[in-house]
DNA sequence: TCAATTCGTAACAAAATGAGTTACGAAAGG
DNA sequence: CCTTTCGTAACTCATTTTGTTACGAATTGA
């Protein structure tokens, strides 16, 4: 599964959280909207909790809630909190170093892509959560 | 392995070409330079041949070469050539339709995407081949 | 205190993805 | 012809991700 599929699943639960205001919301419920399991929604949650954007309770009544107002969640740090950040990745089989190319190839083309990757995440940076839920039917 | 891998080795296979210019180059070649198997790269180079950034010549003395000239070869261009463009992709399960979160959000992020994407490609673009070829040990 | 609820997380099965490998036909050159 | 090399299919293997079950810890309310 591709890296926007983490990442779209993280703003739909994000949507849910911030469409129950002030709220503990159940990992079951938010599952039944992603229509998968709720365990799978609790890792994403666990991630985004990490990164300060949710805040979780436990027990009876628990659940969890944004720890930011919508205003203030941006698309990239929901991406940056449920990506991998591994930079870019490789081959498993590291190049030939007995080739001139394949002995200096890699950091050049890590250089462009985090570049590229910087790009990527101030265009997503643009888009707050609130931007989302306005397009979304209240 | 991530979307990065085979844009890097894509670069990779470009930079060998790009160095045996007026040269039909074989897979064993290349391979060996990626420290790889020749069918992944003849796999690699047919979705560059695709895009039109390699010429291929079969049978004996025959190989790839560049069918452009490497200044004119951007980053952007290979990234293209290589990568899934199936745009956002997202859960095997699709969303509850019953919510109404989840019977919208889609579009909504895919948008966002779109553009970050976008974004990365402009990124990219500004890179040609011939860029990363001069930061390479001659 | 006790029971019910809910998160946190581990362990494992199932599915999907991609890499690597083998094989073989088609094309091209000598 | 015979050799070389691409093009591609079929298959295996490793890795990753998702889904599932399970269970302990925390919290609430009776």
């Amino acid at each position: 599964m591709s890296r926007n599929c983490r990442f779209t699943a993280a703003v739909h639960v994000c949507a849910v959280l911030a469409n129950n205001p002030e709220t503990d919301v159940t990992s079951d419920y938010v599952a039944a909207s992603l229509n998968t399991n709720p365990v799978v929604v609790r890792r994403l949650l666990a991630s985004l909790a990490q990164a300060g954007l949710v805040a979780s309770k436990r027990g009876s009544g628990g659940g969890y809630r944004l720890a930011q107002a919508a205003t203030r969640i941006d698309l990239a740090t929901i991406a940056t909190a449920v990506e991998d950040d591994e930079g870019p990745v490789f081959a498993p089989n590291p190049p030939n170093p007995m080739c001139p190319i394949g002995r200096n190839i890699q950091p050049v083309v890590a250089e462009a892509i985090a570049r590229a990757e910087a790009a990527r995440m101030a265009e997503l940076g643009k888009v707050s959560l609130a931007d989302v839920m306005e397009k979304l039917p209240v």
